[in-house]
DNA sequence: GCAAAAGTGTTCTCGGTACACCCATGC
DNA sequence: GCATGGGTGTACCGAGAACACTTTTGC
């Protein structure tokens, strides 16, 4: 094995694009970085992985050592290996995607590695350290695919949201506006949602029905896929990205 | 740097999954092992990925020295990585994969490293040694779902075909029977293809015209995409998956 | 003339799209 | 009473799906 050992001197890494939904806005946790290079820099979470771990494995325990952030189900996107990517030696790293809501995870930034861990709107961000601007951008193509296959809105959404809420989700992944009324038809006639027959309270405005996700549907969808054809709503209807 | 030391004891690999269309079959490319471990064993054509060289450059060298297969676009599909898939330590594979017409590429073993290759129909491998019987899994279906959304016959067909040349490698790809005339109707309402105004000659039946593909057009689906809506066709109409 | 595959049209149904007005609440 | 977003229905169009018979060739 002696010749093959050339081979044996390189690192891997995994990186997680977390996506989360607030404030009307498509958001991504960042952190600032406690390590050289690119010290102090706001960046993905992501970390070496050991010699013994899996890499799915990996994705989850750096996530959670870097953010805090446990439970969460990570999906393996690309790999990124050019030679000059990671200033340190040759660094390959696994990129890992998620969507959270991001109310459940309290961001606690005392009990992990990362001096800070935050939350910022993807559109936002324009400059990242390594090559997390190209991870980021090929995860938000592959969440926009995703969104017009499968249900996403479970993964973002608080329990119980409305509808126009669920509509702004859509149009801020897709990056466009929806007809209201067609949105409506179309996801109603899914079955996915169930109404729960209560209303916000304290708005401005006429409450706005409260609806969930039927689990078992949801499951079903996430499963077979379906197809979600949202064109972009023409003429002045159109509502803008950020609610 | 010295405490990241333990993580850089890594290697990694690429396999290279090619597609092929023949004999009414779809067919993947394996090579005969010469080196350890699995030695003589029929596997994936794959190997190590050098110190300075990128990704997508070891995927392409791997395969023109293990198969002379040259000038073949590559694309990257998964990254397998468990602690335990290779004997010889930790080894992660960067699986990518890719269509080509079978006849050209006349496979000359002689002038590369592996001792044999070979156009293995899919459906009849059910051993391979590493997890590459997985990565085979993963690919296939990636190329399942590709040939909804984006034209695959120009990469697999040879330049001339006939519409029934077409529809078996439509239902090889997705393991089920279609309707002949919903077929055609469909596949000619793309404009996608060209009548080339001749027909096949010295068959033993009502010979059939040669059609081949539009480049600009082609080009164009495969940036834009396209939905091709294909179900499986019901009753008795059903062409059995090899012609 | 017979075997074998090529080729061809119509009807029905369903889902997507465009589009404008009234409703309930807080202040 | 006014500002703000919530909520609703219809007509049109195009694409998918089901389905059976005639045509052309080699032998």
């Amino acid at each position: 094995m002696n010749h093959l050992d050339q081979y044996f001197k390189s690192a891997f890494t995994v990186d997680n694009v977390i996506f989360g939904f607030g404030e009307g806005d498509l958001k991504v946790l960042l952190i600032k970085r406690l390590e050289e290079p690119f010290t102090d820099r706001w960046a993905l979470p992501g970390y070496f992985v050991r010699q013994d771990e899996n890499l799915d494995h990996a994705a989850q325990r750096v996530l959670r050592e870097l953010t805090g952030l446990t439970n969460v189900y990570l999906e393996q996107v690309q790999t990124f290996g050019a030679t000059d990517r990671h200033p340190s030696g040759r660094v390959i790293t696994v990129a890992y995607f998620s969507l959270v809501k991001i109310d459940d995870f309290a961001l606690d930034p005392t009990h992990h590695m990362s001096e800070e861990a935050r939350w910022v709107s993807v559109a936002k961000i324009d400059d990242l350290p390594f090559d997390h601007m190209e991870i980021l951008k090929i995860c938000f193509e592959r969440l926009k695919r995703r969104v017009r296959v499968q249900p996403v809105g479970f993964e973002l959404l608080p329990p119980k949201f409305t509808l126009t809420e669920l509509q702004h989700l859509y149009e801020a992944i897709l990056e466009t506006g929806l007809d209201k009324r067609n949105f409506r038809k179309k996801i109603l006639s899914m079955n996915l949602l169930i109404d729960l027959d209560e209303t916000q309270e304290g708005v401005a405005h006429r409450p706005a029905r409260l609806y969930q996700f039927d689990q078992e549907k949801y499951l079903g969808f996430l499963k077979d896929g379906f197809n979600f054809e949202v064109k972009e709503s023409k003429r002045k209807e159109r509502i803008p990205a950020n609610s």
